[in-house]
DNA sequence: ATATTTAATCGTAATATTGCGATTAAACAC
DNA sequence: GTGTTTAATCGCAATATTACGATTAAATAT
């Protein structure tokens, strides 16, 4: 029914499942890689950059906030953003640890 | 309006966006991690393990098959669903890139 | 004090996703 | 042949996400 039911999985696979949505739009992407490059990190620059609306925007840049991946920080009439170097370690951590399994070599199929 | 406006985005954004969407669900996450396992294989044992109805699972199964992270190959009645090895190598490889990059240590905020 | 800039939030419409019962088709058993 | 098992697909309901105009609040400028 559209809801997802969490209760029947692991902490682990809800937690790898939630980073992974929050990467999981290209707009979000978009923002991530402009902090990286941070050549703009005021919140007004990014609405440009991007090139959606500014609700818009503001509501990835709070999606980002609130997992922790991002942080802002408000300078004057206007707020700086960027990555929140601990937990965007902690989420690497966590994505590189799902990712880098071994491939079971019995190849069934 | 709800949908999603890939052409604002470069391909490689739009990639992450997709890839990281597919790991954005803890039930396709856990039929990867069993897959990993492969104590099970059989869609019907995947259906038992991960306890959601049987047409929802193979949507999920549908969905990461369409991306080419797993591959099945029909086996009498049943289906073997396995990960499908150069795929998902590429798809670490495009995800590492992006988690990766140095975090500027200019530290605006 | 008033006007302007900036960004968060509200409200709402369009679209997408999730979940499942029912149906279907193919392989298998008898 | 008929009945059974297996898994894909259809159809639909519930929920979530995405997008944006409008409003708001705070800082700044005049």
């Amino acid at each position: 029914m559209g809801i997802a039911k969490t209760e029947l999985f692991t902490e682990e696979q809800n937690r790898i499942a939630t980073l992974a949505k929050a990467l999981g739009h290209p707009a979000r992407v978009a923002i991530l890689q402009q902090l990286f490059q941070l050549d703009t990190c005021y919140c007004g620059d990014l609405v440009q950059e991007i090139g959606l609306a500014q609700a818009t925007v503001s509501q990835h840049l709070r999606e980002l906030k609130q997992l922790g991946l991002i942080k802002g920080s408000v300078e004057g009439s206007s707020v700086c953003y960027c990555i929140h170097a601990g937990n965007w370690a902690k989420m690497k951590t966590d994505l590189h640890k799902f990712l880098d399994q071994d491939i079971p070599d019995a190849d069934c199929c």
